[in-house]
RNA sequence: GCCGGUGUGUCGGAAUUGGCAGACGAGACAGACUCAAAAUCUGUUAUCCGCAAGGGUGUGUGGGUUCGAGUCCCACCACCGGCACCA
């Protein structure tokens, strides 16, 4: 009988479904499990080759682990609000929930094709009220607390998309999404005090199982530095405060400068004689996007202010006060103190200008290039510092700042709060109304959800407004405190809200009362195992920290921190090894894959591709590698025996295969796992042929990857009973992992001369007389002296002779 | 510039963490089957010298440690990802 994939995984496909065997059980006695990877964006693109790679992934783990006897949720679900959608339902005059919908239904069907083990009775969508009712409960608690606010200021607006967008979101000074310039705008927004939680999202990384690269990424993103504020008195009075992370450098700051925004200038409007110049320079700043601000990084800028100047606190020397756009006004005070000598930055104004360069820290020839070495500086011209190494003078500098009164040590960090709001329509309303009298008032978690109003136009607006304002018979309102006239809150939340708390919903998808029940959430925190793109680092996988913290906080959830381990997938690349992209001609459709070649193919093949944690491209010769390993699994059921047991010939290698299996797939190394596989298969083809029992373990380990043909091949050879998925995980004796005998490598001054067959347990002084005994060894040593004799246990022998 | 990573046959990639480099798959070549092709099966396949037995050389480059280095150390080169005027 030939192997015919598409009867069997249907046949399957709808077995699991109406068997419910995937369905995760919220009252267990059994140890729990929860794998969870990203949920989709329903694209009209439908699935891409990539989702699989990660579905199959935790699709290995989670039946791996039912096998192992745990209690397993898989859940899916879909991340349904956000622009696509929007922007095709304004192309073709259909409501975004319409398209929701039919790209739900799609991604379903092929999602369902590829046979994950999903509990698709906990599937759950963002846009649906009754979840969405919850992201803005919880948006409701961050704003009862103060972590929610509203605040006018300069932010990025992607002239093509019309809505502002966060700093994670700008790339390289364009739109994650479109690629469209991004400008500053000022506007008032929704913002969420993510920093509050800096240090905490930071120390927190030593709780969880990332990988390195995650935990640097999150880290760097945060960018913690420590240093110190420093007063200066300028010659009006005022005082000037500074952020600096070389205290240490105070004697040689030789000029001061601040951000073109900053609000002093304002302040000295009257004092300063070229008020009209640096108002210019200040237009010029706030007209240039960032992506110029910083396409212009290399020349440097800016105005000497002429009336006003700044006294070091230290020397008493009376220095300049510029205005210049490298130093930005949302990053410490606005302010920095230059040291030409020991900052590149400053080195090149300062030489730009004309300024002294005075040397504090030996080491360099700071007149050529700024010396920025902090490790083997030795402090000079530095008053009470000279002498001492730059940490110590650091130290100590921040000693007498503090006692004088004129600066103390102070922690910064780059991270910024999070712009909360977007001025599009398919997201979840912001539930804020606003009061002339009582100001912004929450609406009573009662009236949750508020729902999305039906528009007759989605269109962003060229104003900045959310097409939701021209809906007076929705934004006009009542006021919750007071009862007089109010308005509501016409920008939604961004794409980010409803995937920070996804993963807690699963855990009780169906509660009306609670975003997740108390005994769900204790069962169920934390995610065990959380899979997903590197590109969510700074996004997705630190917003949901954050949310989760803060839900902890007020004693929402069980733990501190949302996922206990979290790994990464590589792309899968276009076979010219080019990211896949329609205008490169270079995509891979899944349902043909699927139609070709079978669900159990395409699945086995994305992790035989390579390093499940590296990019790889698509090879469409290596996918009809694995189609004929099938064949050769299905095939065994022609080379059936009537013995039992696994033959002592085979035994070696069933035990080594099953644990090899086992524990590659728990180190995220499917490739070798597969190979193991295969090679076992070559094995059972020089047999000749297979017992039933042999038959039976191979298929449990194989049934992960391929669950289809397996389960197929159990059903038909009445392997056991039950389906595969419900077996026990195959189990092996680490004594049989090892042959009797072995071949060992015999060197002579570490150089391969000979093998040799041995007892596996073979000692030192017997595998080396057996080595020398060899003819070709006894040449080579002959007539040498022996310095040395190394044994490793079964591995080899390696004389050393001169 | 800073942080993280990678570099191995024709290609995707292995190598139990210092112990026989190239597992497994793909491709190619040869053979079997076939009227023929496909499919399938068998064999060969890092490279150089040699008819062969055998030997030499080989994991980006240069050095080092070691009986022994793809793996460890130092310096460098190339590529990929992230951050970037963050004081």
């Amino acid at each position: 009988m030939k192997y015919d994939h598409k009867p069997i995984e249907k046949k399957w496909q709808e077995k699991w479904e109406q068997s419910g065997v995937f369905h995760a059980s919220n009252n267990s006695d059994k140890p729990k499990y929860y794998a969870l990877v990203e949920f989709p964006y329903p694209s009209g693109q439908g699935l891409h080759v990539g989702h699989p790679r990660s579905y199959t992934a935790l699709d290995i783990i989670a039946r791996k682990r039912r096998m192992q006897g745990y209690n397993v949720l898989y859940p899916i679900g879909w991340d349904a609000f956000g622009l696509p959608t929007e922007n095709f339902a304004i192309k073709n005059h259909v409501h975004p929930a319409e398209v929701t919908k039919k790209n739900i239904a799609r991604f379903k069907q092929q999602l369902q094709s590829l046979g994950i083990s999903f509990d698709w009775s906990r599937e759950i969508n963002t846009t649906d009220p009754e979840y969405y009712k919850w992201t803005q409960w919880i948006f409701l608690q961050l704003f009862k607390r103060g972590l929610a606010y509203k605040k006018e200021m300069a932010v990025n607006w992607c002239t093509s998309c019309k809505c502002v967008l966060a700093n994670e979101e700008v790339v390289n000074g364009v739109c994650e999404r479109c690629g469209s310039e991004v400008i500053r705008k000022v506007k008032s927004q929704w913002m969420l005090k993510i920093t509050e939680y800096a240090q905490r999202l930071i120390d927190d990384l030593d709780l969880v199982d990332y990988p390195e690269r995650v935990k640097a990424q999150q880290i760097n993103w945060i960018g913690r530095s420590t240093g110190a504020e420093v007063d200066f008195r300028t010659t009006t009075g005022d005082k000037l405060t500074v952020y600096t992370t070389r205290p240490d450098t105070l004697y040689g700051v030789t000029y001061m400068v601040v951000s073109p925004e900053h609000p002093m200038l304002e302040k000295w409007a009257d004092k300063l004689r070229n008020m009209e110049e640096i108002r210019a320079y200040q237009a010029e700043a706030a007209r240039k996007s960032d992506f110029e601000r910083t396409e212009v990084a290399k020349d440097k800028t800016g105005v000497r202010l002429d009336g006003v100047s700044a006294i070091n606190p230290v020397t008493g020397r009376e220095i300049p006060i510029f205005i210049s756009d490298y130093v930005l006004v949302s990053y410490g005070t606005g302010a920095i103190m230059a040291v030409p000598a020991h900052d590149t930055r400053d080195w090149e104004f300062a030489k730009k200008f004309g300024l002294p360069i005075i040397e504090v820290v030996k080491g360099g020839d700071v007149q050529k290039e700024a010396f920025t070495d902090c490790a083997t500086g030795v402090m000079v011209n530095s008053g009470i510092l000279d002498g001492l190494t730059v940490e110590e003078a650091k130290k100590k500098i921040i000693e007498y700042l503090t006692e004088k009164e004129i600066g103390h040590s102070k922690v910064n960090f780059k991270l910024r709060d999070w712009v909360f709001s977007r001025q599009r329509y398919w997201g979840e309303p912001i539930p804020i109304v606003y009061c002339e009298k009582c100001g912004y008032v929450p609406l009573p978690e009662s009236e949750l959800p508020l729902k999305l109003p039906e528009v007759k136009s989605y269109e962003p607006t060229d104003n900045g407004e959310s097409p939701l304002a021209c809906m007076t018979d929705w934004v006009n309102t009542t006021c919750p405190h007071c009862g007089g006239k109010a308005k509501r809150e016409t920008d939604t939340m961004p794409q980010w809200a409803g995937s920070s708390w996804y993963f807690l919903r699963y855990m009780d998808p169906h509660n009306s009362e609670a975003f997740a029940g108390k005994d769900a959430l204790k069962y169920w925190t934390p995610v065990d195992w959380y899979n997903g793109g590197m590109e969510h680092t700074t996004l997705h996988l630190l917003y949901s920290r954050f949310w989760h913290k803060f839900l902890y906080d007020i004693g929402e959830v069980p733990t501190p921190e949302p996922y206990a381990k979290r790994t990464s997938h590589g792309m899968i690349l276009g076979e010219n090894g080019e990211k896949m992209s329609k205008s490169r001609g270079n995509v891979v459709n899944p349902d043909e894959i699927v139609d070709t070649y079978g669900a159990d193919t395409m699945r086995l093949y994305e992790m035989f591709i390579g390093d499940f944690e590296k990019a790889a491209p698509w090879s469409s010769a290596g996918i009809k590698g694995c189609r004929r390993f099938l064949e050769r699994y299905w095939n065994l059921q022609n080379i059936l025996t009537d013995e039992k047991g696994v033959r002592k010939s085979l035994e070696i290698a069933f035990n080594k295969t099953i644990k090899k299996v086992g524990e590659d797939i728990e180190a995220l190394k499917f490739n070798t796992a597969i190979a193991a596989l295969m090679a076992l298969m070559n094995d059972i083809s020089d047999a000749g042929s297979i017992t039933s029992d042999e038959l039976k373990i191979y298929t449990i380990l194989l049934n992960p990857f391929a669950p289809h043909v397996t389960e197929e091949i159990w059903e038909t050879l009445q392997l056991g009973s039950g389906m595969v998925c419900q077996q026990e995980w195959s189990k092996y004796d680490e004594a049989k992992c090892v042959e009797d005998t072995i071949e060992i490598a015999v060197q002579v001054n570490g150089k391969v001369r000979a093998h040799l067959s041995v007892a596996a347990d073979i000692e030192k002084d017997a595998a080396l007389s057996a080595a020398k005994a060899e003819e070709k060894i006894a040449a080579e040593i002959s007539g040498k002296k022996i310095v040395k004799e190394i044994y490793v246990p079964g591995k080899l022998v390696n004389i050393v002779a001169k």
